[in-house]
DNA sequence: GCCAGAATAT
DNA sequence: AATATTCTGG
């Protein structure tokens, strides 16, 4: 119990209605394994968890601890979140590509500015050195992916026009900032669509823990298709409707029922990370 | 004081 | 290596 073993504690308390779009995306083992199933959306109050979170979450036994000021468990950037922020970032142009924006268009709960941020400074590193890689040779060097040279990053096609330039000079990059940063967004008009991208939808969020060191992992697939993405509604996650109307437990796509241990390179006796995921089409 | 971005730290 | 946290500057 050193270094990331808490769990969420408060975060969002929208006493709105949950949509708990617990998909078969989750294994019913998994889910039931730690409380994901339908409820734990928006961890409400840190003192309205379930027992079995709480406990599960801190060996130490503690539930009245500093309830504030807790650490929350390392982010893992999943294929499926990955391509979130990439379609985000795409479709915020450059320009407003910034983590709070970011980060509210990508609408994944529990994801923080700080996590965005993060991210995004690795993939701003990897978008650079992809362009000189690319720009520099032309001849000789192999097409890509020199295995050291991406790994999560390459899982998401990077959007055609991603320039690292003077994009504020005299060309009005583009697109429609929709961000609206109204606390209390009333009903997310999904009519409203811009005519220059392609939609589709992204589904709510969820959560689910990652152990590390002997435990369960999600299989990461995450590479498919991409069509940009249409996000929905920045602030709170309303209801996320929409998305998962594609693929249920069609035998198309088993989702993540791949439960592999894969523990590479984890010295770390038990770190429990979180995985959100989004489910959506990709 | 908030936020973005780089620099560190774990 | 991947994320997080801290440090700077605006």
């Amino acid at each position: 119990m050193r270094e990331e073993d808490w769990m969420w504690e408060e975060q969002l308390p929208p006493p709105e209605e949950l949509m708990p779009i617990s998909q078969s995306l989750i294994t019913p083992d998994l889910a039931l394994a730690f409380d994901i199933p339908s409820g734990p959306h928006t961890p409400p109050h840190p003192s309205n968890l379930s027992p079995a979170a709480t406990d599960l979450a801190d060996s130490a036994g503690n539930s009245d601890e500093p309830a504030r000021t807790l650490k929350r468990p390392r982010l893992v950037w999943t294929p499926q979140l990955h391509k979130r922020f990439v379609d985000a970032v795409a479709h915020l142009g450059i320009k407003n590509a910034v983590p709070k924006t970011i980060m509210q268009l990508m609408s994944v709960d529990g994801l923080t500015r700080e996590n965005v941020a993060s991210h995004l400074q690795k993939y701003r590193l990897y978008l650079k050195r992809m362009q000189s890689l690319s720009s520099g040779n032309g001849a000789g060097c192999g097409p890509v992916a020199d295995a050291a040279t991406e790994h999560l990053f390459a899982s998401s096609p990077v959007p055609p026009h991603f320039l690292r330039g003077a994009v504020g000079g005299s060309g009005p990059e583009h697109f429609f900032p929709y961000v609206a940063v109204t606390p209390a967004p009333p009903p997310p008009p999904p009519h409203h669509h811009h005519p220059h991208h392609n939609h589709h939808h992204l589904a709510g969020p969820q959560f689910h823990r990652q152990f590390g060191g002997g435990g369960v992992n999600v299989g990461m697939n995450g590479q498919f298709e991409h069509g940009g993405g249409f996000v929905g509604r920045p602030g709170q996650v309303g209801h996320p409707r929409v998305g998962i109307g594609g693929m249920h437990g069609e035998g198309g796509m088993p989702g993540y029922a791949a439960v592999d241990d894969l523990e590479s390179g984890n010295t770390s006796g038990g770190r429990k990370v979180l995985t959100l995921f989004p489910t959506g089409e990709d």
